[in-house]
DNA sequence: TTGACCATGTAACCAGTTACATGATTTG
DNA sequence: CAAATCATGTAACTGGTTACATGGTCAA
C-alpha cells in the first residue's frame, strides 16, 4: 500500500534550484526570484517561508541558524543530498504545458465594448513595462557577456533562460508596434 | 461601512469577454476556452461550471436551459447589463502584471545537475510542441486573412491577439535554435 | 522623518487541480 | 467494440493571495 503521490507542483523545484547553486536565507531566495528566476516563476514572500518550512520536514533542506549584528538574524537553508535527487528527478520527468495567465490579452480581445483610445492607452501603457523589462535582461546580459569565458561556462544555462526572456521581450515589442498600427487603421 | 471589496481575479472576467461575444453553455465556453482564449488564459470545465454558479448568483449572467434531442440537455447562459457593465470596468481598471509559471525553463536554468543530453532532448520535445502551437496559429490566421474586409473588421482585436500568439511562438522557435547551439558549443 | 531595506512569520481566504460520478450518441 | 464527443456536475485537497504583525538600521 504506497503512498504514491504524484508532486508535480513546483515551487519547490524551483526553491531547489535556487539552493542547488547557494545556500540562502528566505529573504535572499525571495529577493533572487525578484531578479532572476521570477522572470519564469513568480513567489511571494509569503509562498516561500511556508515552502521551506514543509521542505524542511521532508528533509530536502537543511537549515543552519546566523545570529547578525545590526540586522534581524538569518535562516540560511541548504539543500540535502535527499533534495538534490529530487530536484535531478525532477528537471528529468516530463515537462507540464506552462500556464499563462495575462489579463492584458482577455482585455484586448473582448475590447470592442470599450473605447479605442483606452485600448492604444493600454498597449502603449503596457509597452512601457516592456521597455524597462528588456533594458534589464541587456543590462544582465552585457553583465554575462564581460566575464572571462570561464566564469560564462558555468552560467551558461542561467544565461541561456536570459536569451529567453530578450527574444519574448523584442517580440512583445515588435507586436505592440503591430497593434498599434492595426488599431489606428 | 462599505464592503469594499477589490474584485481583481479575472477568470470571471475571462468568461465575461466570451459571454459578451456570444452566448453558450459551460461545455461551449470551456470548448472556446481550449481553441482561441486559452492561450493565454486557461481554464478547466470543473472551473468554469463553477465560476458560472456564481456569476449567476452575482447577476453578471442569466441562464436558459434547453432540452436537447439525442443528446444531454443545456444551459445557456447569456451576459446581463450588469455583466457587460462589470466587464467594460474591469477592462479600463489597470492591469495586473501576468504571472507566468513555466517549469521547462526553471529546469534549464537548474540544468547542471543533470546530463546535457537530457536538456538537448527536453528542448527538441518542447520545439515539437511549439512547432504544433504556430502551426494552429498560422491556419487560423489564413481563415482570417480570408474573410472578406467587413467581417475582417469584426474580428480585428481577437485577431491582434492571435498576431501576439505568432509572433511569441515565433520567437521562441528562434530562441530555441540558439538554446541548441549554445548547449552543443 | 519618511521611506527603503533587512528579516521573519501567521491566518483567513480565494483560486485551481485532481479525482470521482453519470450516461447517451456518434465515429472509426 | 472502443474511443471520442456531448453535457453536467460534486468533493477533497493543494497552491496562491491578501491582510496583518513586528521591529531594527540606514540614507535622503
Amino acid at each position: 500500500m504506497s503512498d504514491q503521490r504524484v508532486e508535480n507542483m513546483s515551487l519547490k523545484h524551483a526553491v531547489l534550484a535556487l539552493l542547488q547553486a547557494e545556500e540562502g536565507s528566505g529573504y535572499d531566495l525571495s529577493k533572487r526570484f525578484k531578479s532572476g528566476l521570477g522572470y519564469f516563476w513568480s513567489a511571494s514572500h509569503q509562498q516561500i517561508y511556508q515552502q521551506l518550512k514543509k521542505m524542511l520536514a521532508e528533509q530536502l533542506i537543511d537549515v543552519r541558524e546566523m545570529p547578525q549584528v545590526g540586522k534581524p538574524d538569518k535562516k540560511v537553508y541548504q539543500i540535502t543530498a535527499l533534495g538534490e535527487e529530487v530536484l535531478r528527478q525532477w528537471i528529468e520527468s516530463p515537462c507540464k504545458a506552462s500556464k499563462v495567465n495575462d489579463a492584458f490579452l482577455v482585455k484586448l480581445y473582448a475590447g470592442d465594448c470599450v473605447d479605442n483610445q483606452v485600448l492604444l492607452a493600454k498597449i502603449v501603457e503596457q509597452q512601457e513595462y516592456h521597455r524597462k523589462l528588456l533594458a534589464t535582461f541587456e543590462l544582465l546580459e552585457r553583465q554575462y557577456l564581460d566575464l572571462d569565458p570561464a566564469q560564462r561556462s558555468s552560467y551558461k544555462l542561467p544565461y541561456m533562460t536570459l536569451r529567453k526572456g530578450i527574444l519574448g521581450e523584442q517580440a512583445w515589442l515588435a507586436w505592440s508596434k503591430e497593434a498599434l498600427a492595426l488599431l489606428t487603421d
